[in-house]
DNA sequence: TTGAAAGCGATACCAC
DNA sequence: GTGGTATCGCTTTCAA
């Protein structure tokens, strides 16, 4: 039998609240009971108290939950991820709270009883493609939570940092349109649920599922609209689980037509770097002949010339978790919206004479 | 007020005991009660189960903890640490289990009631450099754990998964020995606490802190031993905290004496990818003078030509998790030393002449 | 300073 | 199949 904190406070002496205080409050007592108290602790092997039982009766557990929407193990392959999380990290320790990664099941209704079912104090719900369901669970059970994707029914009040997807990817779009590109390709992950990779008809970006996805899109839509490319003159491509091997699936085949697109947008640098991958293996010469741009700068794109969006991943994370641990009185000061750069790099350039 | 399971059990007119059991054990009563029951929770806003008094109640929280010696942050950053943490996120969520990530405030005191206070069913303690205390927190709370470094005085039950360290850095170490290298120097994380960034005098590997970083610098030493290079004829640097940055300052001026090394052996890929930015920046040419090998083979080093070690990083973590999460039964089984292997390429090479 | 008593919110055994 | 009842281990007024 492992010792209570009851076996300390018989062994003492004392009743089970000058244990508890000897632990907890510490001016409570005097201190050299409070020694006395923690010394024959020791001799017991108690080991304080019952963190369980103490969060029960606190009513705070010490601890945030983060959220994915996909494979626990994403979190951890992805660079975006891994930066956000480091963020989310950096600022968890400065509060001296812990962070519960939390798998979510496939199962709707086991995923449901995943959220229900963690001891935490709050949520960073990171890209969860279709949120709202997980929202409802986190705000039936009264914890606050700070959203990183866009929401069109977000209240006014809800917590969230993100950035403005829209205008973010209208630069890429721009630069690119800018250069002469007319046939272009999209390509980006989660356009619709459960849709295998390669082109995908839409009559708008406004029917793209993922809200992240939706505003990228819409940015890069709205940049060729001005220069007379409409949606359906561009090619839009989808690259379920945004990795790599799903960018190069979708991809397969689309330089292989008549009027190959000259450009490829890519609604993240992990797509847009598997996009180069296919591209590298096709050996077109040094001088690329397609021009591709990707979206978030992470730390690989550098070192493959990609030009991309840059948005602070990892201060994404330390703000989404301060917005939790300490929200600001100010309401306004809850809704966060970082600022984008397009960083241009060798990856793109003028339309190829042909 | 939020309801509570006894609030549902009142609208439905039932015990608490029946609407626990239409949560956690459905056989226990007819589908139709189930029904109502669930419907009532719905309409009062009943989240569920209170994780926390459950887990009070019930004796297990669902969730494993994963220890850092170092800034959560660095858990986050370092490309070996990071695939650890992916192959534990597999495991768990296979086992429907939550990861928590504990982080450890400088201060002894306070990091021992942080583990002390993490609401966990076990540990996964990773690469902890002194982490005796962590363990005796750990045990005193009668909680399972798996570590990761070699310990000397680890009893034959504990759960271990790791490397054969000393043989794995010999390998590395034979490799540049056999290449006829003879002034080399080492380069290692944590070899004494608190140690400065630069050289450093020690009588042998053994004097080494941190026990993973013993076991490669006495690996390292053997080799050269074996061709007549005892440890006073190496050069020792520490480079404390295992960045690009910390390697760089460590080998600060390093080539600039009269008879530098031929060789840098590093007891880490981090740290050898920071001399390789160091020997860049000096530009000595496009086959480069001295021999670097790594240790980990991270993503980064195969991009970098950096011979180095492999480990299977993300199999580590998978695998200690899962010691944690279903031990085998049988003893031995839970001592799992993993495979490595050399990985040659193009940062190592015959000893130039001079 | 110290201690007695009342829960925190749920689960599980055991009768009915 | 259903409902009492004890209990999980601790914190916290409040009175002494």
């Amino acid at each position: 039998m492992k010792p209570t904190l009851q076996a300390v406070a018989d062994a003492v002496g004392v009743s089970r609240s000058t244990v508890s205080n000897a632990y907890s409050r510490p001016d409570q007592l005097s201190a050299a009971l409070r020694e006395r108290i923690l010394d024959a602790a020791r001799q017991l092997g108690y080991p304080g108290p019952n963190p369980t039982a103490r969060s029960l009766r606190r009513g705070f557990v010490g601890s945030i939950g983060v959220l994915f929407t996909s494979q626990l193990s994403y979190a951890f392959t992805d660079p975006f991820a891994v930066r956000f999380l480091a963020g989310v990290g950096e600022a968890a320790e400065r509060h001296g709270t812990s962070m519960l990664l939390v798998p979510l099941p496939q199962a709707q209704t086991d995923a449901r009883r995943a959220v229900e079912n963690a001891a935490v104090d709050g949520f960073c719900v990171y890209c969860v493609a279709d949120e709202e369901w997980a929202l409802d669970v986190i705000r039936a059970r009264g914890l606050p939570y700070v959203s990183t994707a866009p929401r069109d029914d977000a209240g006014a009040d809800e917590r969230f940092v993100g950035i403005d997807e829209r205008a973010a990817a209208y630069s890429a779009a721009a630069h690119v349109a800018g250069l002469g590109h007319r046939r272009v390709a999209l390509l980006a992950d989660a356009v619709l649920p459960d849709a295998p990779a390669g082109p995908l008809t839409l009559s708008g970006p406004q029917e793209v599922w993922h809200p992240t996805t939706r505003g990228r899109l819409t940015g890069f839509a709205d940049a060729f609209a001005e220069v007379g490319v409409d949606w359906a003159g561009l090619t839009l491509l989808n690259a379920p689980g945004n990795s790599r091997r799903a960018a190069a699936a979708a991809v397969a085949g689309l330089f292989d037509g008549p009027a190959p697109p000259t450009a490829v947008l890519a609604g993240s640098d992990v797509l847009a770097l598997g996009v180069l991958d296919v591209l590298a293996q096709r050996s077109d010469g040094p001088v690329p002949p397609v021009s591709v741009t990707g979206f978030d700068d992470v730390p690989e794109a550098a070192a493959a010339g990609l030009t991309t969006v840059r948005q602070p991943a990892k201060e994404k994370g330390r703000i989404a978790a301060e917005l939790l641990l300490d929200p600001p009185a100010d309401a306004a000061a809850n809704h966060v919206l970082l600022p984008t750069a397009l960083v241009v790099r060798t990856s793109t350039g003028p339309v190829p004479r042909s």
